[in-house]
Order: structure tokens, then C-alpha cells, then sequence
DNA sequence: GGCCCATCAGGAGC
DNA sequence: CGCTCCTGATGGGC
């Protein structure tokens, strides 16, 4: 079945951020780059130093390029939603910290002109002047009230970048015993309050921008893009005009899976009114045809088609999902008797017709899982023959081809000999896991301080290096250890409509999640020669990468702000990966101008010596069965570099409305 | 370590 | 302001 994923909903479009900066390269110019390594990049360093270049920096700044000479392709010169302060192009090498907080000027501080945002008394928020607008959302009010896909996709990456930043200060802190973290709800009143939203202005039925199949991992996001309003209740509405009267009607519900649901047809939902509840989840009282339950009962007597959001409890993280299933109609309520003899409201409703699957394609993979029925048109339940931890199925559902071509498969990366280290590696002298905060430890402070990952193992930013704990530390169970534990989501390598084959992955992944590393067999670019640089199954650093922005941004909270977090940063990473003859699920990644995975340079210990891996990351939330893309880049010499954007030398079949036309 | 449960502080919208 | 609401993190028990 070939459009079975692809017309699911286009996931493909998932990243149309407009860059905020360009993404500078600086590269060895050509052939005389570097020897990959003599001098150890990773230290020892002093106490406190963290090093910006994992490679020998000195050469680096002098043969950095004209930068705005290096012009890169600009596929979505879209609307300026939002703008950060640009800075002045610096030396880079050493890069000061960059502050965006304004001066305080204090008082004056006056409301956009016509916006209709409640606001929660602002702590110290700038004034609307012109130089200080960026810290505002940069939504105009027309976009809050309707938004479109950029603008959903803008505020949901906006507000997971600001989550895993609140996140990573709170693991930071020595808390107290008992008090719970919410970043979630940090982070979402933050948007709340700074105007990060769209889709405010409240309906019933389409929500423009958001589509069937997109997950959400915190009731929070769906607030934020208008899907769904209320920060817990299960039901919304909408108070509109009646005949005599006004009278509610629902606009969408969220089935968090708790109640007793599903019947096995996932297009059809059983679902319990509200109220009764005063004691916790104990039913107390009889419920009452009021708020949400007049609502629906309005909706069904309207035939106003309600939007269903479906829970589902992942075992893995404790955590909850939710995804958008589209419309559904309210066929029938009745009043029962709940457990505890109370009333209880139900209400049947079934999914509108002609829709692309999405729950329904979640709870097959559920079935999947659980090995009952066999995947169609499995060719192989793992590829990787027990290499990695969780099975990697081989699928075709598309035509009769059996296989891609004979490869052997590793999880790890084969270094040449040039790479070998000459200094010994260090690691940190923490106990048995390094804490977050902890500013002893010498692995925290070569990531700038920053622990880079949360306590669930999502990366908090982008930045030109991570440095995890190795092998060499004495934290065994040290939560900084991300990419070097294998993958974590269930992968499957298929086979594509019209690009080979692809991966995806049947697990939701949250943004930031850890997918894979590129394997294969590693060499020095400045060592290899130009011909034999690239092939379909060739990973190039000194490519060129549209850039684009995923870390958070400290001006929209003043607390969170603290050291660099430009993405804006240069790449003197001469190497190559080469996993034609070996290689791991990382090969079978296709080229996407809109991709949903990023990769990110990663050093750890591997065979007692330290590396550079690439691993990568979701950009956003990734919905089951989504095929995984990124940016294959642009080799460097085709490009020219006077105003033309650079192409590449394969045609691109990505499909995105921002496609270059080409990669590679 | 994983799963299940109880506990609890929460934000927004009515 | 006060109330409600199909949260989400945490810690204990097994």
C-alpha cells in the first residue's frame, strides 16, 4: 500500500522555520585542511574552558571565508514572523556571550495595538518598541487568531525549546524532596503570556494549520495552537447564538484513554461526560447537563462535527500522548450509572468519513508490538539481526523488490587509523552519575556548563559539540550518555513511493529525542580524495547545511537567558562517513529540504579513544510511520558563492513546498 | 529498572 | 474571585 504513509497527512513540511541567522561555515579551505587530528581537541582543558572548536581552532580563523560570500540557498524567504536581534558579524573564534535582554526600560510598557491576549501581570517585559519587538512573539494579532502550518509548527518548536531549556535549569537546581517540576506549564504561560500562540480565536471543526496524524506530548501545545483550549478539561466549547437562546456546542474533546473507551474500533469513541468528580477521580455526585456535557448534547442535536484528540499512555517514559484523530460526529448520549452508582454521561461518537488515517494507524502499530498479527509486507522482522536492541523490520509495501543491496551492519563507527588520538582522554571524577548543576564536573563545564540533556534524555540545544561522559568517567549510570545507548524508538527501513528506501519509526518521537548515530566507516575528508568523496551512502560534516533555528529563545523569558545559544555556528569538521559497505539505519535516512531530524556532532569514547560521532535528533514532534529526513547539505564546491544559491547534484523528490530542487 | 498507584501543585477559562 | 477540569511529575511499593 504506497500512499498508506504517504497520504496519512504531509509530515513532510514539518520544518518552514524561517532561519534566523545564517549559519556561517568555516572551512579548511579545500585540500589543505587539517590533519583530522594531532591535536586533541577535547582536552584536557583548563577548569572552566570549553573549547568552541573541537579541532585545532588556530588555523580556523584565518581561513575563514568572507561569510556573507557564502551564500546559501534561502528556500523560504517567508514573512518575518519573528526576528531576533541580529549581531553584527563578530571574529568568530572567540564569541562573547551574547545578551538578548534589553535595557530595561522600565514603565511605558504598553499593549500591541488592538490585542485582544490576556495577559498575566508581566514581570518586566520590554517595551513595544521597535528595537525591542523581538522579544515579543512577532505574531501579528491576525496570525494569533488564525494561523496556517508555518505558524503552528513555529509555536509548537518555540514552546518545546523553551520546555527543555526550564527543564534542564530545574534538573540544574537542588530541589527540594517532593516538589514537582512543570516545565511544561512554565513554558507554556510564558507563551501564553508573550503571545506564542495562534488559532485563539475559538471554532468548531478544522483548526487551520493543524492536521490529522499530529501528536502532541503536553495538553499545553494543543492550548497553544488552538486545537484544544483548556489546560485539563476534556471537553471545550464554544458559546454561539440558538434559536432562542444562547447555547454551547463542543468543539473538540480529548480522550485521554483513562475511562473505559475503546471498543476496538478505533473510529469509534465512547466518552464520558464531566462533572461528579468533587473527590479526585472519585465519582461523588450524579452529573449534571451543564458546560461541556450541554455541549455535546448540543452538538449532537446541531450535527456540529466535534475534533477528537486521542490519549494513549507510552509505556516507555510514563508519559502521555496525544493525537489529533480528526472529526468525528456525535451519534447518540445516554445517561448510565457509573462504578459508584452515580450518573454518568456517555456519548458515542464516530469519525467523520474520508479521512486519513491516524489513531487507527497508531493502535495497528499497538498490534504490531505486540506481534498478534504480522506487519504487511514484512520482509524481515530485524535487519540487524539482534545488533541493535530493539528489532529493525525490513518492509514493502510499494512493489516486489526484496531488499537493498548487501550491506553489513554496525552500530558503531569504524575509524581509519589517521583519526587516532595521540593524548590519552579524560573523563570526569563524578560518582556514579554526573548531576545536572554540579560544576565540578568536568564533563558539565565542557558543555558549557549545561547539563545537554534532560532527565528523559531529549537534547535541550543545538550546539557545535556535545560532550558526553565515556567509558573513562566513573558514572555508570550517568544520564550524559545519550547517544552512546543505543536507539530507543522502533525503527523500520522501508521502501519509499520514489526515493528508495526511508525510515521511519513506529514509536511517536518527542523533539529533541535521541533517533540514531551515522555508522559507518570513517575518514578524515581532508585525506580523501575529491572523486571518491560522496556516494548515496556518504555523510559529509563539510557540507553545506541550511541553517535553521531550534534552540529557545532567551528573550521571550528573562530568567532562562544565560550563555550563547546562536546556532549560528562553524562547522571545521572535516569528515566523512561512508556506509556503503557498512553502516547502520542512519544509510537508509533520505534527504528532506523540510526535514524532522537534525544531526549534531557528539564526542565520546569509543574503544578507549575519543571520536566525533554524528548523531541524530528530532526537530519536532514526529508522528508515528512519518518517514525520518534531514538535511543531506550541499557539497561545498558546487556551489557558487556570488549571490547564487548552491544545488546540489541529485534531483530532490522530497516534496515540500520549500524544496531546493536539489541536494547532495 | 519497570510498572502501578497515590499524591499534589497546577493554569486557564468559565 | 472561585470553581472545575480525562495534568504530569514524583516517590513508594512490589
Amino acid at each position: 500500500m504506497a500512499g498508506s504513509a504517504g497520504n496519512y497527512s504531509d509530515k513532510t513540511r514539518v520544518l518552514d522555520i524561517r532561519p534566523l541567522r545564517t549559519l556561517k561555515p568555516v572551512f579548511p579551505s579545500g585540500n589543505q585542511a587539517p590533519p583530522f587530528v594531532c591535536a586533541p581537541p577535547f582536552g584536557p582543558f583548563p577548569p572552566g574552558f570549553s573549547p568552541f572548536y573541537p579541532f585545532s581552532a588556530s588555523q580556523t580563523n584565518q581561513h575563514t571565508p568572507d561569510l556573507n560570500q557564502a551564500q546559501y540557498p534561502q528556500p523560504h524567504q517567508q514573512p518575518q514572523r519573528y526576528q531576533q536581534p541580529r549581531n553584527p558579524p563578530e571574529p568568530s573564534l572567540v564569541t562573547p556571550l551574547r545578551s538578548f535582554r534589553s535595557p530595561d526600560l522600565s514603565n511605558g510598557d504598553t499593549e500591541p495595538e488592538g490585542s485582544t491576549v490576556k495577559r498575566k501581570i508581566p514581570k518586566k517585559r520590554p517595551i513595544a518598541r521597535p528595537e525591542n519587538m523581538n522579544f515579543e512573539s512577532g505574531i501579528s494579532v491576525a496570525d494569533r487568531e488564525n494561523g496556517n502550518r508555518e505558524l503552528v509548527v513555529s509555536v509548537l518548536m518555540r514552546f518545546d525549546a523553551l520546555r527543555r531549556r526550564f527543564s534542564q535549569l530545574e534538573d540544574a537546581k537542588e530541589v527540594a524532596v517532593g516538589i514537582i517540576k512543570r516545565a511544561d506549564l512554565k513554558a507554556g504561560s510564558t507563551c501564553m503570556s508573550r503571545g506564542v500562540r495562534t488559532n485563539t480565536k475559538k471554532r468548531p471543526g478544522i483548526v487551520p494549520g493543524v492536521e490529522i496524524g499530529d501528536i502532541f506530548f503536553f495538553r499545553f501545545e494543543m492550548c497553544l495552537v488552538g486545537l484544544h483550549s483548556p489546560s485539563m478539561a476534556g471537553i471545550d466549547y464554544l458559546v454561539v447564538k440558538g434559536e432562542t437562546e444562547e447555547e454551547p456546542i463542543a468543539t473538540s474533546i480529548v480522550s485521554s484513554g483513562y475511562y473505559d473507551n475503546d471498543e476496538g474500533n478505533p473510529d469509534v469513541l465512547i466518552y464520558t461526560g464531566q462533572g461528579g468528580n468533587a473527590d479526585k477521580d472519585k465519582q461523588t455526585s450524579d452529573q449534571k447537563l451543564e458546560r461541556g456535557n450541554l455541549a455535546l448534547e448540543k452538538s449532537l442535536r446541531r450535527n456540529s462535527a466535534v475534533r477528537v484528540i486521542r490519549g494513549l499512555k507510552e509505556s516507555s517514559h510514563n508519559a502521555k500522548i496525544y493525537m489529533y484523530d480528526g472529526l468525528y460526529e456525535i451519534k447518540e448520549s445516554w445517561v448510565e450509572k457509573g462504578k459508584s452508582g452515580h450518573n454518568t454521561f456517555k456519548y458515542k461518537l464516530v469519525r467523520a468519513p474520508g479521512q486519513p488515517p491516524a489513531f487507527a494507524t497508531w493502535t495497528a502499530i499497538q498490534k504490531w508490538q505486540a506481534g498478534l498479527p504480522s506487519r504487511q509486507g514484512l520482509i524481515l522482522p530485524d535487519m540487524t539481526s539482534g545488533a541493535e536492541s530493539i528489532p529493525v523490520s525490513l518492509v514493502n509495501e510499494v512493489d516486489t523488490e526484496n531488499g537493498p543491496a548487501y550491506f553489513t551492519y554496525s552500530t558503531t563507527v569504524i575509524y581509519s587509523e589517521s583519526f587516532k588520538l595521540t593524548q590519552p582522554s579524560f573523563g570526569c571524577d563524578c560518582g556514579t552519575s554526573c548531576k545536572p548543576g554540579n560544576l565540578d564536573c568536568h564533563c558539565i563545564r565542557k558543555n558549557g556548563g549545561d547539563f545537554p540533556y534532560t532527565s528523559i534524555g531529549g537534547l535541550v540545544s543545538r550546539k557545535p559539540m556535545i560532550y558526553e561522559c565515556s567509558p573513562s568517567c566513573p558514572c555508570s549510570t550517568c544520564k550524559n550518555k545519550v547517544t552512546q545507548m543505543g536507539q530507543k524508538v522502533r525503527l523500520e527501513v522501508f521502501k519509499t513511493a520514489n526515493r528508495g528506501w526511508g525510515l521511519r519509526s513506529w514509536d511517536p518521537i518527542r523533539a529533541g529525542s535521541f533517533i540514531c548515530i551515522y555508522a559507518g566507516e570513517a575518514k578524515d575528508k581532508s585525506k580523501v580524495q575529491q572523486t571518491m568523496a560522496s556516494d548515496d551512502y556518504t555523510f559529509d560534516t563539510t557540507r553545506v547545511y541550511t541553517p535553521f533555528k531550534w534552540n529557545y529563545e532567551p528573550g521571550l523569558a528573562d530568567e532562562v537567558a544565560s550563555e550563547e545559544m546562536s546556532e549560528e555556528y562553524d562547522i571545521p569538521l572535516p569528515l566523512i562517513i561512508s556506509a556503503k559497505n557498512v553502516g547502520n539505519v542512519a544509510r537508509f535516512m533520505n534527504h528532506s529540504c523540510s526535514p524532522n531530524v537534525f544531526w549534531q556532532p557528539v564526542t565520546y569514547e569509543n574503544n578507549s579513544q575519543l571520536f566525533v560521532h554524528v548523531a541524530f535528533f528530532a526537530i519536532s514532534h514526529i508522528p508515528p510511520m512519518t518517514e525520518l529526513t534531514y538535511d543531506y547539505g550541499v557539497t561545498r564546491t558546487i556551489g557558487t558563492q556570488n549571490g547564487n544559491p548552491l544545488y546540489g547534484k541529485k534531483k530532490c523528490f522530497c516534496g515540500s513546498e520549500y524544496c531546493r530542487g536539489s541536494f547532495g
